[in-house]
DNA sequence: GCTTCTTTAGAACAAGCGTTCGATGGTACG
DNA sequence: CGTACCATCGAACGCTTGTTCTAAAGAAGC
């Protein structure tokens, strides 16, 4: 059902988003689509041209298509391969720790973290959709995405019902992934920050509030 | 230095962000503004065609140009009007309360209320960019748009005061600013919410954090 | 050296792009 | 009726798009 050149393995646990199945021409694929990632991060899916993908790769614009199937196949394939790694590096994560705030902190580290790695991959499985697909591949990658957003919600349940938290879980699940996949848009502070520290915050606001515990009254 | 065929007024205090100086030709300018930021807004400025704008519009391809210098003027008039109109809108809405707090909520109100009335324009704004324009007119915009955030920003700045907040502001700003440009991702939550629901818990998610101001541990 | 398979890329393709031109019908006014 | 201006659009322009075709260079085994 892959539709790629190669048969793509799940890619058990491995951090990186362009890593799959031994193959005489995978390492080349990598590199093509480590470099049509950051091409679409920057300009965009539609905005990006194959001739702009063949350049930045070192790949001539019809070699490309030796290692791909098209322009909407690489994007899915950034995308699944993205969230494979995404879910595999949150459950390894979250197998260390058991109480749920615990549990959040380490999910959001994890996040962060990884979109820190690879944030060109990152930014186009959460930005971009390909328009042209009628494809179920798309559909393919939706459930995926939702099989991680499930794992934050239920951390956000067994937290919710430990401090009676008022806010509905799918809908603050929604604004923590707001917050952390932020940074690129409005004022855009200088966020070079550490992972951890960075982490750290994004965590205490979202758990604590702006105010930090303090002036808990509420109307 | 307005870009536009016709020269457009500050708009003072008119919500709609397609209403500029009263000429002739103004409402037909305002229904393809209308039609060009929900089309940019679904597929995107790259992905969508000066056709699909003439199709979505009903006015024809060539028509286009007769109120409109090209492609990326529509973007610009859309982004440009629409920032105005929010500084406008928030301004007003901010005039009616005094304490830090209300103030926060009140802007979150605006912008969430504003968003809700015209989500394409709010979107468009946010979310894209014009690849092409070597142009003056992105920064203007984004000059803008760095209006409207320290705004926020002074807002929270007296709020950290008042409550001794450990959050930086800048940051802080981001994160809001993330929320409440949040849907249309991830999980996304059937958020057909009530814009005062919305707000409110957009507002006590900010300020008192997911857990309420309860579990205010804090290691 | 010959054959076979993998990998590369230049050239070309039809389709679609943003934009311009020239012409057309419609009012308004003398 | 005639003239001037406003609004509109079909057709065409040159260019870029994603994709395919065809050929050739390199590696491997005999």
């Amino acid at each position: 059902m892959s539709d790629e050149t190669t048969p793509t393995t799940p890619l058990s646990g491995t951090p990186s988003p362009a890593a799959s199945a031994a193959s005489p021409r995978a390492p080349k694929l990598e590199t093509l689509l480590a470099a049509a990632a950051t091409t679409f991060a920057t300009r965009g899916y539609s905005g990006t041209s194959m001739r702009d993908i063949a350049h930045d790769s070192g790949i001539s614009l019809s070699g490309i298509y030796y290692y791909t199937r098209g322009k909407s196949s690489l994007l899915y394939e950034i995308q699944s391969r993205t969230i494979d790694a995404l879910i595999a590096s949150a459950a390894q994560a979250l197998s260390t720790v058991t109480k749920p705030a615990d549990q959040l902190l380490q999910f959001v580290e994890n996040h962060i973290s990884y979109s820190n790695d690879h944030p060109a991959f990152v930014r186009v499985l959460s930005h971009e959709t390909a328009p042209d697909g009628t494809d179920e591949r798309r559909e393919a990658v939706e459930l995926k995405r939702h099989e991680y957003v499930k794992v934050l919600r239920d951390i956000l349940d067994r937290v919710r019902q430990e401090y009676a938290a008022p806010v509905p879980t799918s809908f603050a699940a929604d604004m923590l992934f707001a917050m952390m996949s932020g940074p690129r848009q409005w004022g855009v502070s200088d966020t070079e920050l550490n992972v951890g520290i960075a982490s750290r915050l994004i965590y205490d606001l979202f758990v604590h509030g702006f105010t930090g515990g303090a002036a808990a009254t509420r109307p």
